[in-house]
DNA sequence: TATAAATCTACACTTGACGTCAGGTTTGAT
DNA sequence: ATCAAACCTGACGTCAAGTGTAGATTTATA
């Protein structure tokens, strides 16, 4: 498919699907002599996972180097053990991310307590 | 304390503070004559809360707007209810992001799952 | 009291992540 | 064949979230 499908199959912009590419986060996978970018359905999951890792707060930068790793084939065994460290890496940090939150949710359902109080008494 | 202590003890650029000042996030508790800043203890927690919404991926307008919830007294049971409201909206989100960050997680798992398995076959 | 350190204001600059615009080429429909 | 729609590149614009710098003032210390 070329650039204005992809853009609408997945609401972003050509031209942000133009900068994708230049910082290398997907190519097309061809551009034959015209000029014009055509796109498979990698393309699309791509973006989707781009804006998956954007929701966790990573930027561009971040995701170009991982990206990959969600779309290797099977083929290439060598640096998988690399891969792995790095996937292990973000597994942590989700972690992390998570217990975050956590401890940000308590202290929003402490207030949530506070406040609920508060009303309480001034009703009576 | 001065500007500088607390920026020392909370991490954030005396620049940074001035920038949240200007945005309404934060304000020294009194300037006297002279112009300094004075802040109490409440402005170290306020930054903190602010980097926690801040993580929870709010922008600086956001938080302007909801930075006080968290900081209000006893006193005014006005709009209390209100409060309570956005409160629990945040409550949601919050719940909505860890949701998003559990999938993002087992996502990741499978990843592994898959590379280790590979890794173990190219071995045998 | 001198002088270095901390602070002030105001303006300019930076970076990331796009969007806009202009001028030119390619494609698709008639 | 033509002509609009889609695409290309490149340069510039913008917005958020800061950071840097200069020149002046205030405070702390020897």
């Amino acid at each position: 498919m070329k650039i204005g499908e992809l853009a609408d199959r997945t609401g972003v912009s050509h031209r942000t699907i133009h900068y994708y590419e230049r910082l290398g986060l997907l190519s097309p996978n061809q551009r034959e002599g015209t000029g014009y970018r055509y796109f498979d359905d990698e393309a699309a999951k791509r973006l989707e996972k781009i804006g998956a890792l954007k929701k966790l707060g990573l930027s561009l930068d971040e995701i170009a180097s991982v990206i990959d790793l969600y779309f290797e084939d099977a083929t290439g065994i060598r640096g998988k053990r690399k891969v792995l460290e790095i996937l292990k890496a973000q597994l942590d940090e989700t972690d992390t991310k998570i217990a975050e939150l956590r401890r940000f949710r308590s202290d929003i359902e402490a207030n949530i307590a506070r406040i609920e109080f508060l009303i309480e008494e001034a009703e009576r």
